[in-house]
This record gives C-alpha cells, structure tokens and sequence, in this order.
DNA sequence: CAGACCTTGACACAACTGTGTTAAGGTTTG
DNA sequence: CAAACCTTAACACAGTTGTGTCAAGGTCTG
C-alpha cells in the first residue's frame, strides 16, 4: 500500500475525514480509490491538504471561494461569462453627445417606464 | 442630474434598493456619490447591474463568488496564492525509486507520527 | 416647510456552508 | 471471524449569505 486512508491522511493533514470527503465533493482534492472504493490518498494529495489548510487560513478565503475558483479555471463558459462581466468598460458610442444624456426630465421618466431599454447608450464619468 | 437615484436604479435593473447597497459593500458595482452622499447610477453601472443579473441566473453563481473573484482580480496576494495552490503539480524528485515510497509498514507508521514532514516526495499515479 | 426621497444601522429570517455524529452495511486483517 | 477499518446517507446545528423591513436622521423640491 504506497497510500494512506482516510483517517491517516486525517491525522497526517489535521482535516477531519468528515472534511476530506467534503472537499473531495467540492473538487479540490480527490484521492484516487482503491479496488474496493477505499480513498488512497498519496503524497501529492497530502501536500496538497496541507497547503489548502495554509491557503485558506491566511487569506481568509472558504472552501467554497476555492470552489468556485476551480470552476473557473476548469468551465471556460463560466470563466468567459465572468471574465466578460468585469471586463466591461463603459463603451463610447460617440454618436451621442456625453452631456445629452438624460439632459430633460420628462426624457428621463420616460425612459425609467421604458426600462431603459437602450443599454448601450453611455455616460461619462463627471468625477 | 445625468444619473438616477436607488431607487430608480432599482426599478430599472429588477434589484431592491437594499441589494443594490449589498452589491455595493460586496464591491461589484459602486456608484459615484452625490455632494450630500446620494448614490448615482449612471449607465455603466446600470449596464452592470442588468448584466450581473443574468450572469448570476444563467451560470449558477452567488454574489459572493463574484466578491472573491473581484478579490482574485485585485489582490495579487491572494491571486499569487490560489494560482500555485492549483498549479502545484507533482514534482518528482527522481533522488528516490517511486516504487520504494512507504515501502515498509513500520516506516509507514513513523513516519505517520511525524507528519510525513518530507512534503515534498511523490508518489507514482498507479491508475 | 412638508412629503418624499436619501443615508446608515440594526433586527429578522430562510437558505446555504461547514462540520460533527450516527446508522447501515462492505472490507481487511490479526 | 471479530475488531477495526472503510463506504454512503442522513440528521443536526452554528455561522454566513441573501434579502426584507424598520428606525433615526439628513436632503430635495413643489
């Protein structure tokens, strides 16, 4: 056997074995099994244990924050869509004089019943 | 007045008053502020706060998963951090046979006791 | 100058997270 | 073959998240 089970791994990283299989479900670290389903956890794993325990305890970030990271790097649908998200910089169309912008008000109750629907249209950033 | 107050902004994007303060603390959308402190929404952040809706909707994403990849995206730290703890592939030091890892049970056991301090061994994959 | 907005702060509450414990049953081994 | 492991599934429970609502007080506008 060139691996520990669950409770030696446990004892060797200071998870409980009730965590190791919660972070096996969230992804972050799982074991390869044994014929009969055993978790086999090698060094690698291990490593990887310990240094997730560092990881969250300096940062102060979750278990579920690493989740979610993972799926980021592992779904490119998620990570566009995100990627796109914080990426969006307020477009100049230049079409639209900056200061026109809602410049009447009964434009601008209009346009609230309307739902703004242009989403397009832009503003500049008067500091 | 080129923005709308909370809770128009709130009529327009389909949030509460009281989220658009909560997406606020979180980071994701921070309106620029009137001289007696009124929150101002311009277009981007409109823009934004439409566009974080559906993102949240169609990929199954939390607010606060957001919050921790803004965190991602601003702090190099905890970026640094989280990038090599997925990067952290297994080294093989090559200095020792991968078959001889925990070869005896006895070893296997000190080893146990002392923490496997030698992180940094490996172990073959053996499917 | 009163009414309708805005501000922050706090109480509340359901749903989810992180974690332990226990139950029912399979595996490994002295 | 019984003790000591392992497996999954479930109940439990405190803490966090997401969300509403209310309170005390400032601002804007007809």
């Amino acid at each position: 056997m060139d691996a520990l089970t669950i409770h030696e791994a446990a004892e060797t990283t200071g998870w409980s074995p009730r965590m190791l299989r919660y972070i096996e479900r969230i992804g972050l670290v799982d074991p390869r099994r044994s014929e009969s389903g055993y978790r086999l956890y090698g060094a690698a794993e291990l490593q990887r244990l310990r240094t997730l325990r560092e990881l969250l305890a300096e940062h102060d970030v979750g278990l579920g924050d690493l989740g979610f990271a993972l799926r980021l790097r592992r779904d490119p649908e998620v990570r566009g869509a995100v990627e796109a998200w914080f990426e969006a910089r307020p477009e100049r169309p230049a079409d639209v004089p900056a200061d026109d912008w809602l410049s009447f008000e009964q434009q601008r109750h209009q346009r609230l019943l309307a739902g703004l629907a242009a989403t397009t249209t832009n503003v500049t950033e008067p500091a």
